[in-house]
RNA sequence: GGGCGGUUAGCUCAGCUGGUAGAGCACUGUGUUCACAUCGCAGGGGUCACUGGUUCAAGUCCAGUACCGCCCA
């Protein structure tokens, strides 16, 4: 005997062991072997990190697909692993030996750090995957991978190799963003813009040729400037070619305060009239449209910052070169040399505010790029790096989405994705790390780069090169953890060797993410898949949205509102919480998760709990054999039709990724069909005397549920799983897991006429409630009902359904006959329903209920009436459309009628 | 500045190809009838942001406005 509620805790971690021990999350299976295969690849969560709720959602969603298609007899292989998440990780072990009060990453050299790392990884590396486990995933877990594996580290270097050799990836210097803080390259996905209040510092620089005076403004040229401190920098002012203010000054030079270098004014475009004074620095080494501005004239660019955001000044060839020493230039370098760029910053400004060189200073707000790991400002930053040629790459993976062979869903985002991967730039790909993928790449004695697949590879080509063995330096630098995640949906199957499972799983199906990361990862999945596997990795990308607080916030530890979803299952259970998030994916809107939401999918969870519990009471088992076509009795061919629309819904819901309507349609069904009213409908047969249709209803009971919780297990897989085995056929243990049993098929149990009958006898019940409630006669007070004007149909359905309408609507005598005087009066069809409740009820109240109801139908009819009379309206609505209408109208009248009778009636009482 | 999305019941949200506005929670009344009070029954509550347009018909399509959010520059 199932207990009176539904105890998540105590059975979810037996039914995942068991579904473990059963290996039913494998791919392959002996007893697959034929089917069509069905592959997702995870994305892979950080070693290191835990559950978050964004997992939690993303996660969900793949598991209801997965177990949706494992029970469509799909071969199903849900790819799981772990992404070792470069930055991340390096900071949480640097962090901890702080705390530790260890030896610093430095002080520890590279390969004991690297090593410190490994053992993080080794003891918390499975904590995400644990708790996977408890949100139910059904992840192959015996091919976990993890993106540093020998293998998929393998894939990374011959990517790598063969990218360089086809002159997709180069080492180039250029600006990049330049994280100060944490002494590595970033990419420009990985930089933030915020928007910063800052100031506008209009600077005067003075003309060549003239004495400069303040009084004087032909004597300088202002130029506006968010950052002062790289004035030091600079090589040219520019002024719009168009700006009739500077014309005459093109081609002059202004001598930059403080140093002394002589810059020429140049026209440029990218100048802007409208902003600041119209003139602006150039500073090509320090600022990414200076550097761009500064190719196109050919401009020096000189660096005065060191990778810790100082200034680097003395002994700094390129910032002296072709300038006088004089003694301001000394001063300079005396008072600036080795200073942070923020304090550099106030120096400066306060320098050429004391030399009458300040013009005026503006508040101005601004984007400022910021880390998205170490959040410190970024810096724009000349050095050597790696880089992709992603724009060559981007092409055939637009072309792929282009020509649908990969398809976003929603498709809105294909815009974001396409323009973005029409506006690309070199991915800049080395990061000046020691967690990751150490860059196949080294080095002879004269700088000269041998890129091989190993060291002896490497040593080989430059033997070829120099002739003689020589020593050889690899390159210090790891590729960026996006460059691994890349290959993922190919690497993880064992490519670069032709693995059975890649020839079957690749391209994967589906590919489940959040938007955050179609820069990141789906585009660059897109173009080395395309470019290795020469296939699109995935059929579909399937965008969910960012989970937030109930408020709509980013969740996020700082502002305290994380909601934690490891508590929210040891609350409600973990059903309760895939059902929560499931039903809330509806598409293109984010979810504001709140907890009353979860309890409410808890709540399901029992009432389903608790309508097993019912059947088990009744002895409802199933029956092998049973043909639900075959069933005699109406209100089990009403609920056979009912399940069946019911499986459309979800099918066709979870095919379309609609995941909140396909669990909509299974929870309605099991609540508000199966549970309100076919389990009360069916009261009265299972204690009735019809021996064969109790026998007929048990086994309808029976077979409806073990369908409604095949349709409910891939959302709710453990409590749909743990009834499955409870409710086994008389007399036999089941065997089977329910998530490996087949998913319905269609039977052609669509019923009208069941449908129609059962309509009828839902809605007389519920009049007569309504009235009783609205009467206030007491709940548990048995009343006569009178049915008047049935036709024949109404009467043998009243014949059928007098123990249900006896019982559901708590009626002592139920006859056929006239309406008594001072009866309440109901119209059902052409039927009118009357309760003798003389004495109980107040006529006056009665009569201004039943003109209430008139008035209703007489302003339905007016409604209707109106639109009729439009022959617009007729003559071009579809026919069909109109028809409704009409029947509409003269059902309503024939209502009204009624209602007419049913008032003159009452009053006669009177 | 460019792009995308949102604005529907007190709250959180559904509403796909235009044809009588729905759910959950909350609220009100009522009930412990032998599956379930993590429940049942009944009920109240919406000029679908605003303005125009297309259409016989607009929450749904189009244009604009306002406010909110996100992405990119």
């Amino acid at each position: 005997m199932l207990d009176k509620t539904y105890q998540p805790q105590t059975i979810e971690g037996e039914i995942y062991r068991h579904w473990e021990s059963a290996d039913a999350f494998a791919a392959g299976r002996a007893d697959r072997l034929q089917a069509r295969p069905f592959a997702i690849v995870i994305p892979p969560p950080n070693v290191t990190g835990s559950l978050h709720m964004g997992h939690a959602l993303n996660n969900t969603l793949q598991d209801v697909l997965v177990r949706f298609e494992r029970m469509r007899g799909r071969d199903v292989l849900w790819q799981p692993g772990t992404d070792h998440a470069g930055i991340a990780t390096q900071m949480v072990v640097e962090r901890q030996l702080m705390e530790r009060q260890e030896p610093n990453r430095r002080a520890l050299g590279r390969d004991k750090f690297i090593k410190r790392v490994w053992q993080w990884k080794e003891e918390s590396g499975n904590t995400i995957v644990g708790q996977l486990k408890r949100l139910g995933c059904s992840c192959d877990w015996s091919r976990l991978r993890f993106t540093m594996d020998d293998g998929l580290s393998r894939a990374v270097r011959k990517v790598f190799v063969d990218l360089h050799r086809e002159g997709l990836i180069y080492k180039d210097k250029r600006l990049v963003n330049w994280d100060p803080e944490l002494h590595t390259a970033i990419s420009d996905l990985e930089v933030e813009q915020i928007e910063s209040k800052g100031h506008l510092w209009h600077l005067r620089y003075p003309i060549e040729g003239t004495k400069f005076d303040p009084a004087d403004p032909s004597t300088y040229i202002v130029v506006a400037t968010t950052r002062p401190e790289t004035m030091l920098g600079d090589t040219a002012v520019a002024v719009h070619p168009d700006d009739e203010r500077y014309k005459h000054l093109v081609g002059k030079h202004v001598i930059l305060p403080l140093v002394g270098r002589r810059i020429p004014i140049i026209a440029d475009e990218y100048s802007d009239p409208e902003k600041g004074s119209g003139a602006v620095k150039i500073t090509p080494a320090h600022d990414f449209n200076d550097f761009e501005v500064g190719k196109r004239h050919g401009l020096p660019m000189i660096n005065v910052l060191g990778p810790d955001a100082r200034l680097v000044l003395d002994g700094n060839a390129d910032f002296t070169k072709n300038i006088e020493q004089t003694p301001q230039l000394t001063h300079t370098i005396q008072e600036l040399h080795g200073v942070f760029r923020f304090a550099a910053r106030k120096l400066i400004v306060h320098q050429l505010e004391a030399q009458g060189l300040m013009e005026k200073i503006e508040p101005h707000v601004h984007p400022v790029p910021h880390g998205d790991r170490s959040n410190a400002v970024i810096e724009p930053f000349l050095t050597d790096q790696w880089y992709v040629d992603a724009a060559t790459l981007a092409k055939p993976a637009i072309d792929a989405v282009k020509r649908g062979r990969t398809t976003f869903v929603p498709k809105n985002w294909e815009t974001t994705y396409f323009h973005w991967m029409e506006n690309i730039q070199p991915w800049c790909i080395s990061r000046q790390l020691w967690w990751g993928h150490q860059i196949p790449a080294w080095y002879g004695p004269d700088g000269k780069v041998f890129v091989a697949e190993d060291e002896a590879a490497a040593r080989t080509q430059a033997k070829g090169h120099y002739g003689k063995d020589v020593t050889l330096k690899r390159d210090e630098d790891v590729l960026d953890t996006w460059f691994s995640s890349a290959l993922w949906p190919f690497s993880t199957l064992g490519w670069p060797d032709k693995t059975p499972e890649l020839a079957r799983y690749y391209p994967t199906d589906v590919l489940i993410t959040g938007f955050d990361i179609i820069f990141f990862w789906i585009a660059r999945m897109m173009m080395l898949g395309l470019h290795f596997m020469e296939e699109v990795p995935f059929r579909d990308v399937y965008i969910h949205a960012l989970v937030r607080d109930e408020k709509g916030q980013k969740m996020s530890k700082s502002k305290g509102n994380v909601i934690d979803p490891l508590d929210l299952i040891g609350t409600y259970g973990a059903d309760a919480l895939r059902f929560t998030l499931t039903a809330m994916a509806s598409q293109g809107r984010d979810i504001k998760l709140s907890t009353a939401r979860v309890e409410g999918y808890r709540n399901f969870a029992t009432k389903l709990w608790n309508a097993a519990r019912f059947t088990e009471i009744h002895e409802c088992a199933p029956v092998e054999g049973f043909d639900p076509a075959g069933a005699r009795v109406t209100v089990n061919r009403w609920i056979a039709s009912e399940t069946e629309r019911t499986l459309a819904s979800v099918t066709e819901g979870l095919q379309a990724f609609r995941f909140n309507e396909a669990a909509s349609a299974i929870y309605h069904f099991i609540w508000h069909i199966y549970c309100d009213w076919y389990l009360e409908l069916i009261k009265p047969i299972l204690t009735g005397d019809d021996k064969d249709a109790a026998a007929e209803t048990r086994a309808m009971a029976a077979f409806v549920i073990d369908e409604a919780l095949k349709m409910l297990h891939p959302f709710m897989p453990f409590v749909t799983e743990e009834l499955w085995a409870k409710r086994a056929p008389k007399g036999k243990g089941r065997t089977s897991l329910l998530m490996l049993t087949a998913w319905p098929e269609p039977r052609h149990l669509q019923n009208p006429e069941a449908d129609a009958e059962i309509g009828w006898l839902i809605r007389l019940i519920t009049e007569v409630r309504s009235v009783r409630a609205e009467m206030n006669v007491p709940a548990g007070a048995k009343v006569p009902l009178v049915i008047a004007f049935a036709n024949e149909g109404t009467k043998a359905r009243v014949a059928r359904h007098e123990q249900t309408i006896k019982g559901l609507a708590r009626i002592d005598t139920l006859e056929l006959g006239r309406p008594q005087a001072g009866a309440v009066q109901i119209v059902l069809d052409e039927a009118t329903l009357a309760l003798p409740l003389a004495g109980i009820i107040d006529i006056d109240v009665e009569s201004k209920r039943l003109k209430r109801e008139i008035d209703k139908v007489g302003s339905e009819i007016a409604q209707l009436d109106a639109k009729l009379a439009n022959e617009k309206f007729v003559s071009r609505a579809p026919e069909h459309v109109v028809e409704e209408q009409r029947e509409r109208k003269s059902e309503a009248e024939a209502t009204a009628a009624k209602l007419e009778q049913a008032l003159k009636r009452l009053e006669a009482a009177l």
